[in-house]
Formats: structure tokens, sequence, C-alpha cells
DNA sequence: TACGTTTGCCTAGGAGCCCTAGGCAAACGA
DNA sequence: TCGTTTGCCTAGGGCTCCTAGGCAAACGTA
């Protein structure tokens, strides 16, 4: 009857990104993404192969945007520059993209990241800022996890309500990212 | 015919939180929890609203027993030495019980948590941790904030698989200490 | 232009899950 | 001893995931 809406797997997916930022990753649905085409659930299982791998399918391009975004803020910069535009890039995705910045936390091997079509991500732009704090391994590894355990664990807590406190959370993001610099700057050893 | 399993609000969330430290939180499910006392799932709604309200309970029972590990490591410790057993109660309570601490993270009103018998939490054990480390308002707030931050990101990029490097994780937690100890050590003002 | 062949969405249907309504028997209190 | 309450039951509706098989539109080729 009316046209057909000509779905393929990226559209499928980027579809299901959109929704999981409105309403929530675990709250994507085979279902849903197909109402929102106009069509029925069944038909997209020719372009995705379960709502697991749709799931899947949603993390490597989050992943890849979030890299994106990461990558060109770092581009240019260095030291405590470099660190805000890291940090303000990851901050600002994850808040705008709740529900691709939920979707990366799934666990995919690299053989399945790579059967999905996920490029190389470089290992991290994370080293690559730590370079200009004149780290060391396994001081680089350390100071690394601490980093993007701070990051993720502040935007993981903002968006779930856990800084309960009057104060509002752009007011002490300031300060934890000055905190950060100076941590990253005289890291502890021994 | 068999005897009653006798089932009470208080047992059934017992078993959901067992339940999500073993499969996972989000495939919590009234059905599965019914199978585990070998009874018909409609038997549950008798002592559970809908599945929310389990998942709610979880959370609510979880922070408590997180909050108590934590008050305990506390008792007698002040300084470096309270940082590290906060540390140490906050990281090992996630990992033995990863279902339960994915609970907390969904977000509960106040109103909400007091009609699920929730009792205080006395606003934190956190604030009373940093008050040995001298610091004031509104530096108090900022400095928690990246405290639990960074131990939340910590043990939820760790249970994610997303430390990748070679070098284990636990060898990099220590340090991880000791930066945190640093840190609020010589919390930057201005 | 005519005719396979492929593509893209369809209907039908099974299984699992959430949840409601109403029933029946065991346990309890007077 | 006899209501009354309690605790689990069956029945059933609606939504979801996913498979199997069908049909018609679009495409490639002669």
């Amino acid at each position: 009857m009316t046209a057909r809406p000509g779905l393929s797997t990226d559209r499928v997916v980027a579809a299901a990104a959109e929704l999981a930022d409105q309403v929530g990753f675990d709250k994507v649905t085979v279902s849903a993404v197909a109402r929102g085409f106009g069509v029925k659930d069944a038909s997209l299982y020719s372009h995705v192969r379960s709502l697991r791998e749709l799931r899947e399918r949603v993390a490597v391009l989050a992943a890849e945007e979030l890299a994106g975004r990461v990558g060109t803020a770092l581009m240019g910069r260095s030291g405590q520059q470099a660190l805000t535009a890291f940090a303000e890039a990851y901050r600002s995705f994850a808040l705008e993209h709740p529900g691709r910045y939920r979707a990366i936390e799934i666990r995919l091997t690299p053989e399945r990241w790579a059967e999905l079509g996920g490029r190389q991500l470089g290992v991290d732009h994370t080293y690559a800022l730590l370079r200009g704090y004149g780290l060391t391994e396994p001081a680089t590894t350390d100071a690394a996890r601490f980093l993007l355990a701070t990051l993720h664990g502040y935007v993981n807590l903002e968006r779930h309500g856990g800084f309960d406190h009057p104060r509002p959370v752009p007011a002490s993001w300031p300060s934890a990212l000055r905190a950060l610099h100076q941590t990253l700057s005289t890291w502890p050893t021994e």
C-alpha cells in the first residue's frame, strides 16, 4: 500500500540510538523501533539479527561518536587545556546522548566489535592526553584509569541524580577538573 | 499439595537481590524469582505490587547494606586510614554484589524511599570522612562528589571490563587511593 | 520490452513475561 | 467449632522477541 520506508541496518541502528536517548537504552525494543518506521516488528529482523545485536550495534556507533568528539576536542591542545577539552567533550556527549552513552557500557569482545564493523579507536585518546603529563608506565595506565573512572563516575552520578545536594552539579564540575589536573600533574609514585 | 513456601515481602526481595547478584540486575524477573520458590508468578503479586516495586525494594536493601558496610569500616579510623577503609568497603561490596550495587543506581524520590521502609543513611558517611581533611563548604560538597565519582567510576569500569589493559586492575587500585588521598589533602580552591 | 530473480515487508504463530480477577483450601482467632 | 483471613492457585489478556513462509515491487538481463 504505502511506499516502503526503505530500511537498512544503518537506519535501524540510528533510529534505535535516537530512541535510546529519548526513552532510555534498556527501554529500546524491536517493536518500538519498528513502530517508529511504521512497520511490523518482524520486518526488522532482515536488517538486524536480534535485539541483542541491535544493542551491540548501538554501542559500537556510540563509542565511535564519543571517540570522534574527544578526538577533535584534543586537536591542537595540550596540558590542562587538553584535559579540559577532553573532559568537556566526554561529559557533554554523555549528557546530550544518555542512551548512547549507556550503551557503551555493554561489554563487547574485540572480535564482536570487528564483526559489527567497529573501527579502531587508536587504543584511546586518553594516552595521548597523558603523554603531556610526562608519566611513564605503569603510572600512565594507573592515571588513565583514574581519569576515566572519575569522568565516568561523574557523569553517571550526575545522570542518575546521585548528587542530591542543593549545590548545582555544574558548579562542582570545574573543581573536579582542577583537582584532576593537579592529581595528574603530581601523580604519586612509589 | 506441597507445603507452602511461606513467602513474605522481605523473603521475595532478598531472593531477588540474590538473583540480581547471580544473573544481573536487569535480568531479575518476577517469573524467575517465583520459580526459585517453586511457585507461580502470580503468587508474588500479593507481596510485591509490581516488578518496578520489587526492583526499588532491592535498591533500598542494597543501599542500606552498602551504607552499613561503609559505616562499620569507618569506625575508629580517620585520615588516610579512613579513606582506605571507606574505599575498600565500597569496592568490595560492589564486586561481591554486582546486582545489588547496580540496583542502587535507580533513582528514587525521598518519599518513595521512605514508603519502602528505607532508613536514614545520615546523608552519608562521605561527609564524616571529609571532615578529617579540613574542608569547608562548598569545597566539601565538591570533594565529596569527586570522591564518590572516582569510586563509582572505578568499580563500574572494573565490572564492565572497561580496563582492557594487561596490567591487572587490583594493581592500579592502590595508586588510585594514593592519588585520591593526595587530592583531598590539597584540594584546590578558588 | 518481457521475464526471471532478488529484495523488502507482510501475516501467522509460538513462547516468555507482566499483571488482574477471582477461587479454594489451609491456618488462625473467637 | 466455625467464620475469617491468608496464601497460593488457575484463567486469561496484552506486550515482547523471534521464526517461517508468502507475495508483490524493484531490478538485471536479454
